[in-house]
DNA sequence: GTTTATATATAAGCCCGCTTAACTATTTTG
DNA sequence: CAAAATAGTTAAGCGGGCTTATATATAAAC
């Protein structure tokens, strides 16, 4: 059973990859942002507001390479970088307006073929597939560490 | 009840990538490859054999970057470049045993976790995952175009 | 067989993202 | 307050991945 359990997953990651990581990339190239950058973005804004070493750490590269990094963002508007009145020596970075239709477009560009998918399926089977999901989704989150706990843990 | 299977798949889709993903950047780090090179391995994976113009439309880049990215891969002994018999122009580009090893395990990086979320589920909840993962991929392949299109299509 | 088209390789050069090292500003320690 | 620790920025330099332009080999067209 289990067995069975990782292979379906499996199968469907790697199908499931193929088409979104192209669309993906896709984005990046059109749009001039490279890997770290879109994974900046996207942890900013999971964690609504982190500081310069937060993210290195979450990306694993330097501070300075973390700090050259956002200030490219900066200069093209899509964060803001204030200083942390608790502690003036941290930043924190937080996305503007455009910053986040930006994530909202890169996420839009990898579900582009949800809405053709939708066409395929019946009702009985959407609905199979929407509870099947949402137990994924409740029992990853439940799941240890996430990869992006180093921000103020706000789940629940 | 679209609105609501969209919004499904949204959810698992955010909670999904930010698992993978990050496991998967750590596993090419750690490792030395770029994406470009990842996904070369992964398209000539999934094609059997492919040519480096094939290559270069699939990540959308020049010849001449495919060329040059082929061939560290080639002195990596990840892959074998060799001259199509038939058109003696075409180089068909083919993953060695090192090479399939090399997809394999980046795949088992981002599938890491799946071992850890099995443990939370009951055999119910498989069953239930497992059913609508398998209409989902069988109608995910039944999709236009896939992204990878250029080779042979082996789809059935 | 000569010309034209195709597939790849090579060269020169650019930009980006990374690193380390040095520097500034702030906070903490004692 | 002086010394040490922490957060971030800046500078210099390296390597990678990309581009265009050029060269080579093979195949197709006439």
């Amino acid at each position: 059973m289990n067995e069975l359990f990782l292979e379906t997953m499996q199968d469907w990651m790697e199908i499931f990859m193929r088409r979104s990581m192209s669309k993906f990339r896709q984005y990046l190239k059109e749009n001039g942002f490279s890997m770290t950058q879109m994974t900046s973005m996207f942890q900013i804004l999971h964690c609504g507001s982190c500081s310069i070493s937060d993210l290195a750490a979450h990306l694993d590269i330097s501070n300075a390479a973390a700090s050259q990094s956002t200030e490219r963002l900066v200069q093209q508007g899509l964060l803001t970088r204030n200083e942390d009145p608790n502690d003036r020596r941290n930043k924190r970075l937080e996305l503007t307006e455009k910053g986040k239709n930006t994530v909202a477009e890169s996420m839009q560009a990898r579900q582009m073929w949800f809405q053709e998918l939708v066409g395929l399926l019946d009702d009985t089977e959407k609905k199979q597939i929407i509870s099947a999901l949402e137990i994924l989704t409740t029992k990853t989150k439940e799941l240890s560490p996430s990869p992006g706990s180093l921000c103020s843990e706000s789940n629940s």
